[in-house]
DNA sequence: CGACCTGTTGCATACGGATGCAAATTGAAA
DNA sequence: TTTCAATTTGCATCCGTATGCAACAGGTCG
């Protein structure tokens, strides 16, 4: 339990006040550090294996063993190790421990756009999965337009045990193959071909379809595609999908807006191209993100009413699209699927991830709500 | 500019169809490596600097200055050196360079709650501006309630350069402390008193006082505020400096809401209690998450207007603070210029940092929009 | 009682670069 | 031409842990 501060506490500490540019600077001195529990000596440079090894009168190799599972050490003697190692409050080094084992446990994880709730989401699932078996993530957060392969040099100097690719965009095979060299590479939600990158994606082509069919049964017949990214390999799916499926149950496809990005601000846009022409029935968003800004500009620019007089669906459900105002119609991505079967990739032989490219599709759920003229069962 | 993959094209991967937790797997064999540019072995292991050395001739020594910026060495020995290294794509292991420097040029950054949009966006900015410096980043996932000692056991022993702690939430100034014991640290709105921690935060009080101020002049006469986390710093903060600043402009307190957290529907529910009373003219809510909810709330549940019946107002100015459906009105964090000094704290001598705790506050902005009756000047 | 096997332990070295120090080279000053 | 300083370069060693190998201990079996 964390301790309640007292809410009528000044703040004790000198401080720097900045304003517009402005400042003043003036310093506390440093508090008093408490000695470490054993007495130990308080220098700020942590005990190594073999000065612990040397006070126990043990070889350095024994300590090392004795932090090694099924290390051949004696379990009385590993226990005597342990329990000095915590009073002296030591722990092995895990950069000397990558160098000797050239193997880091870190996880390479390569996002461009933690603008779209949807990611967020899943990194920090994913992080906190890799966490519980001991797997750190180093973030690399790629800005479009710079010099990319400058920017993942530092994944391949770093040697990370996998890589993790979570951004749609951005990013060529070639660039990707060329950062991740000779270590395994998992892309989510995106699927380059003639590459040694395995790929997690939904299967947004089902996904697609089930809107298609959803559409049709709540009677919409004159429907639209508003893309997201056009190129990006989740955009072509979808909207393949989606406007196959619409041929083969005979409805029409009204309009079709080309998309330059997931944003909010995009999707008004397509919504209110598509509301002027009022010859549509149901307008499926490439994402949520897309669908929701869609659902506002219909609701107070266009003077529609989602779901009385349109239909509004988008895909992803990400935490916005269940909320009250927008019950928003979607087809939810297996995120913590998603999370698992990268977890066992990289968890399982990580080896044979380079040696065959694999892909995974996982099956999403269609998410009924208020936006498409459901009632939705709970919040 | 990236390769446009064709639209038609089908996956020629086999894959493996995952549906409702049955899969089929197959697997296909891996794609022919083309060799290095350089006619080099294609063996997985990269190249070090005793082979690159040993191959021009030269010592393992003048590798590692050529690649030392201000080490002693002739620049064209250098030159030579690096154009070779280039050929043979040589690249310093990085986990070595730790090992020796014991500098890892790795920041660990503690997170509790991305579901706030507020911090990917600052995660994000961050972790760029670190990245340009040189840093990488290592994300520390935390879950409320589990060991949380156990959870950064990793950051002692990963040796980060620093830690940056983006959590309002959870972590006691002690538990903290220990995990990053002999290391510099920084708070981003949060601070803490009595320990070597430093902190980076908003002026919370300025932010708040300026709402209560903004509220009094559009006529707002009964205001209330709804809270946060109620024990977090930032809570305290505004709601010491709002309660105060209406107290001092003779206004009524009509009501004040406790907080478990900073949710959407934690803002429904705050409001509702609030518009039952019908006797507040305006709503400062702890951030802008929880205004968002309180306007939708307001308006589809309570029946009420916004901003005609009741002004709200947040805080943060997260993006969709700023949609034309919200409008809300909020005190925007200085997150570029929290970040800059974020930045130059770790830039600049670390070691200062653990000798004197600083504490920085930085000036916000008001943004007025419709949800308090203002018309905002663009989007 | 000796050969043998299993289970422990320590020794020595590897992992890949950084760096203090001395040797070597160069240039300049005397 | 000689001497001294400045600049380069290489050698050796260190960073802290992991691990192959040999040595050794204790016990079993014949």
């Amino acid at each position: 339990m964390e301790a309640i501060e007292s809410a009528a506490s000044e703040c004790k500490k000198s401080e720097i006040e900045v304003a517009n540019g402005e400042r003043t600077m003036r310093k506390q001195g440093s508090p008093s550090l408490q000695g470490e529990p054993p007495g130990e000596a308080l220098s700020r440079k942590p005990i190594t294996a073999r000065e612990l090894a040397r006070m126990l009168g043990v070889s350095q190799s024994a300590v090392s063993r004795a932090f090694t599972p099924g290390a051949s050490i004696a379990a009385d003697l590993r226990k005597r190790i342990l329990k000095y190692a915590a009073e002296v409050d030591y722990q092995p080094n895990a950069i000397a421990s990558m160098l000797s084992k050239s193997r880091t446990n870190i996880i390479g994880i390569v996002v461009s756009d933690m603008q779209n709730p949807f990611y967020p989401g899943l990194i920090e699932k994913l992080s906190r999965s890799l966490q519980r078996i001991g797997l750190q993530s180093l973030l690399f957060n790629i800005t479009k337009g710079s010099n990319l392969e400058e920017q993942l040099s530092a994944l391949r100097r770093y040697n990370v045990d996998a890589v993790i690719v979570i951004s749609a965009t951005i990013l060529s095979g070639s660039t990707l193959s060329w950062a991740t060299e000779g270590r395994p590479a998992i892309l989510i939600n995106r699927v380059i071909e003639d590459t040694n990158l395995s790929c997690v994606a939904c299967n947004n082509v089902e996904g697609a379809r089930a809107l298609a069919d959803h559409f049709y049964q709540q009677g919409a017949r004159r429907v639209a595609y508003v893309a997201g990214l056009s190129h990006t390999t989740t955009n072509r799916e979808r909207q393949n999908g989606f406007v196959t499926r619409i041929a083969e149950l005979g409805m029409t496809l009204s309009a079709q807006i080309e998309g330059r990005e997931y944003s909010y601000y995009a999707g008004r846009k397509a919504a209110l191209e598509i509301a002027a022409r009022k010859s549509t029935d149901a307008i499926f968003f490439a994402n949520d993100i897309l669908a929701i800004g869609g659902i506002d500009a219909l609701r107070e620019e266009a003077g529609c009413r989602v779901p009385d007089d349109i239909f509004v669906a988008g895909f992803d459900d990400i935490p916005m699209a269940g909320w009250p105002h927008y019950s928003l119609t979607t087809f939810r991505q297996p995120v913590d699927e998603i999370v698992r079967v990268v977890v066992e990739m990289i968890e399982g032989d990580t080896s044979a991830l380079l040696r065959a490219a694999t892909v995974i599709r996982l099956s999403g759920d269609l998410i009924e709500r208020r936006s498409t003229g459901v009632e939705p069962k709970a919040r």
